[in-house]
DNA sequence: AGAAAAAGTGTACGCTGTAAATATACAACG
DNA sequence: CGTTGTATATTTACAGCGTACACTTTTTCT
C-alpha cells in the first residue's frame, strides 16, 4: 500500500500548533492541510472529520498535563503500603500549575476539556496521581474518589477562569496561593475525620 | 421613522429558546432569523453581529441566575450592621443551585461563561448575594473577595463539569452534597480566623 | 506482470457569517 | 396634503467552511 505522507500524530501536532498560534477560530481543516502541504480531504483519513480532530487535540492537552516526579517515582500500591509521598502537597501543587500552564498555553482550547467527558475518561496518570497524593495525606479511602472529584473540579474551575479572563486584572498567583492554602487545610480536615 | 419589527431582547429571547431545543450548533444567524419570520440581515441592526448576539446570550444566562429571597431581603449594608442573614448556608447552596440548573439547562452554551471575562461583569447581583453571605458567616472583610472568587470558581466549576458530562454516571446530588458540606466547613474554618 | 488496497487529490455542494446597495414605512414639517 | 428624513428590513452577493464522492497515485503481495 501506498506510504503515508502524514500520520495522526502529524496531524495533531500541527493543530496543536496552528491553535496556540491564531487561537481555535483559525483552526480549519484547510488551514492544517495547508501546514501540512496537504489537501484537506487527506486529513479526514487520519482523524475522522473536524470533531474528531478536536477530540484528538484534547487528547493532546491532557498528555501536557505532566506529573510531577514525586507521584511517578513509585507506584500508588508501594505508596499505600508505605504511607509515602511525604509531601503530598507539593504533589498536588505541581499538577494544580500544570494544569494552569496549559490552560495558559492554548486559552480558547481550554474550555473543550468541560465537553464530551474528555477529563475523566482521558487523563487517568494525573488523575492517579491525584487519588495517591490524597491517600498519603490520610483521606479515608471510601471518600477518596469524591474528594479527589471536588479537587479537580476546583483546580479545571480556577485553569479556566484564568484562561478565559475572569482573573483579569488581578494578582492571580496570589489568588492561587489563597486558594491553595485553604484547599490543604480542607484535605488535611477530610483526613482528620470531618464525616 | 419605520416600526421596529423585532426588538434586540426578542431576538435574545428566541436566541435562548432555539439554543435550549437544539443546541449552540443550530444557532445560526439564518436560524434565529427564521424563528421572528425576518430576514437574517436584521438581527445585525439588534446584535450587532454573531458575536453580540453569543455576548447577548451569555447576559441572558447570567439574568437567570436567580438570587434567593434570603439575599434579596435586605441590602448588604443592613444585614452587615444587624450580622443579619442567619441562613448563608441556605443562600449559598441556593445560588449553587441556581446556577447548576442554567448549566443544565444549556448545556453547551455554559462554557460561554467563562469566556470574554463575561462572568466577572455581569453577573453582579448574584455576586453581591454571596459577599452578603460570606459576610453573614463571619468571613473577615479583607478576605472576602479572595473567598468569594474561590467560591464561585469552584461553583462554575462544578456546573460546568455537571453540563459537559464529566460527571456522568456519577449520583451528582451526592457529590454536590459531599462538595457542599466540606466548602461550608471551610468558610466556617475562615471565619474562625485561619490565615 | 498484475491485483489489491491504502493514501492522497479534485471537484462539487450546501451551509455559514456578513458587506453593500436597495426598498419600506412611518414621523415631522412646510 | 405632499415632501423629506430616517430608522428598519430586504435583497443580493461573496468568500470561507466542512465534507461527500469519484478519481488517481503509490506501494506490497501474489
Amino acid at each position: 500500500m501506498r506510504p503515508a505522507r502524514i500520520s495522526r500524530a502529524q496531524v495533531l501536532d500541527a493543530t496543536l500548533d496552528l491553535a496556540a498560534e491564531a487561537g481555535l477560530g483559525a483552526v480549519t481543516m484547510r488551514a492544517v492541510a495547508a501546514r501540512l502541504e496537504v489537501t484537506p480531504m487527506a486529513l479526514y483519513r487520519h482523524v475522522g472529520d473536524k470533531q474528531g480532530l478536536l477530540d484528538g487535540l484534547v487528547e493532546r492537552l491532557m498528555a501536557q498535563l505532566t506529573v510531577p516526579a514525586a507521584a511517578t517515582s513509585s507506584d500508588a500500591a508501594v505508596e499505600t503500603a508505605l504511607g509515602a509521598d511525604p509531601d503530598w502537597r507539593a504533589t498536588l501543587r505541581g499538577l494544580a500549575l500544570s494544569i494552569r500552564a496549559v490552560a495558559r498555553r492554548y486559552p480558547d482550547l481550554f474550555p473543550l476539556l468541560f465537553q464530551r467527558r474528555a477529563v475523566t475518561e482521558g487523563a487517568q496518570a494525573p488523575r492517579q496521581a491525584v487519588f495517591a497524593a490524597l491517600r498519603a495525606a490520610g483521606v479515608p479511602e471510601p471518600e477518596l474518589a469524591s474528594a479527589e472529584r471536588m479537587l479537580s473540579t476546583f483546580v479545571y474551575g480556577f485553569a479556566a477562569s484564568e484562561a478565559g479572563g475572569r482573573f483579569a486584572g488581578l494578582d492571580i498567583e496570589s489568588e492561587f496561593e489563597y486558594a491553595a492554602k485553604h484547599v490543604e487545610r480542607l484535605i488535611e480536615a477530610i483526613a482528620a475525620g470531618a464525616s
